[in-house]
DNA sequence: CTAATAATTTAGTCTGGCATAAATTTTTCT
DNA sequence: AGAAAAATTTATGCCAGACTAAATTATTAG
């Protein structure tokens, strides 16, 4: 059987539901068959196929037409998923100096055949990060994460300055284009200007005092966090 | 499909049905429905269908009843799957500190997950070794892969100074044992006694001069070099 | 409040990869 | 050579996980 074959773990589809579920459910609220088909690029019904499997399993509770919600099993599957996706992505940037756009793709297939004292190990070998390359928090191996509190760059008064805390790690063309603008997790930045009608953010870096011009798409995917502090 | 989500790759069956063939053949012969269905625990009518997929595919050609053989795709496919094998053994032991004697399972599990890319970061990484850590040969990325010529420790002459060169890595009980006794790859040894009728042979290593008694099943396993040179 | 639209579920099908049981072919032994 | 034994293949069936088409339920608009 196939999940035999896996380490402590489900199989491929079902840990790919459950990490789908938990990001619908965290950053929306109900996770509906048609938002899991789409996450999935799976037709729905497929999905009611799987949300029928799965609730027998006991990881999740579905309520017909209605959506579905993670069981506290399946958060603690989820949640592992998680881990691992975000271990696996730290590692690969720095230790086998592979780029922060490429590290997604690789992680999405190794997540699911890593065991988990590989995990571990790897872990310890990066010094418990509480944070992968694109700023996403890790969560510890007892399922624990943070939730930092955060504003999109669309967000950030102009005057305030503001650190960079997180960008999906979804879209690796855009993270090819926001590392050539020198924007990484931590580099700080004070907004200048921002256009109404979602128009541009102009920003200038903190160090190096560069102004750099940000569309309101992109500037949206940037998660920052406020440094609290004016400038004259 | 399965196969679009993997990276230049065939399902994991396939490469594991590859594997076992190519091993099959370079160390036997002709590779029959049995023996593959041996290798790989499955059963043999399942070994027949999944032959008749890989002909038609093009990795080998099947003569019914009488056995199967890899095809120059075949071949070269096998290869790739028996280097990224070893790779990822020597990573593990080298760069995470795995036991020699776990790494075989997680790489039968990673070898299908990981891209070509990553796998070439690791050879880098390690110094493009060409042996993994139980001594066997790491086939290069263009498919070529050294045949040493090893006797077994049951064929090392008495009085004759030999070197271990490689151990196989599928009982890791065995390598546990091999590992306690301190015998490792590259570790030197002399015979001084052999018991007939597969009994057990007696080596003293160069190194602290210490004997060691090993029975002639354990022995066979030790696959050996043996170092031109008589000793008083 | 009913009709139209949208979302979801059911029904039925397909594929890969495995299994068992029965039929077939090859080999071996007398 | 002919019969028994062994190996292999064919015939069938199962399961997970995907699909399309049709039926059902919810939602929205007139």
């Amino acid at each position: 059987m196939i999940a035999d074959s896996r380490p402590a773990g489900y199989s491929k589809s079902t840990e790919d539901y459950l990490k789908a579920i938990y990001w619908l459910e965290s950053s929306g609220g109900a996770a509906q068959t048609g938002d899991i088909a789409a996450a999935l690029d799976i037709a729905p019904p497929s999905v009611s196929g799987m949300v029928k499997r799965l609730s027998e399993s006991g990881l999740l509770e579905h309520v017909p037409y209605r959506g579905v919600q993670l069981t506290r099993a399946g958060r603690r599957a989820a949640l592992r998923m998680v881990r691992r996706h975000r271990i696996l992505e730290t590692y690969l940037t720095s230790k086998l100096g592979c780029d922060w756009d490429s590290v997604h793709e690789e992680a999405e297939r190794l997540e699911h055949a890593v065991s988990d004292e590989l995990i571990e190990r790897m872990a310890i070998a990066l010094g418990n990060p509480r944070y992968d390359p694109h700023g996403a928090p890790i969560p510890t191996a007892e399922g624990e994460i943070e939730e930092p509190d955060l504003v999109s760059m669309t967000e950030v008064p102009v005057g305030i300055i503001a650190e960079l805390r997180m960008v999906s790690d979804k879209d690796s063309e855009r993270l090819r284009y926001v590392a050539s603008l020198g924007l990484r997790p931590g580099v700080a930045f004070e907004v200048t200007a921002r256009q109404p009608f979602r128009g541009p953010v102009t920003i200038r870096f903190v160090r190096g005092r560069k102004e750099q011009v940000i569309g309101h798409e992109l500037a949206q995917a940037l998660q920052c966090m406020i440094v609290q502090r004016e400038v004259g």
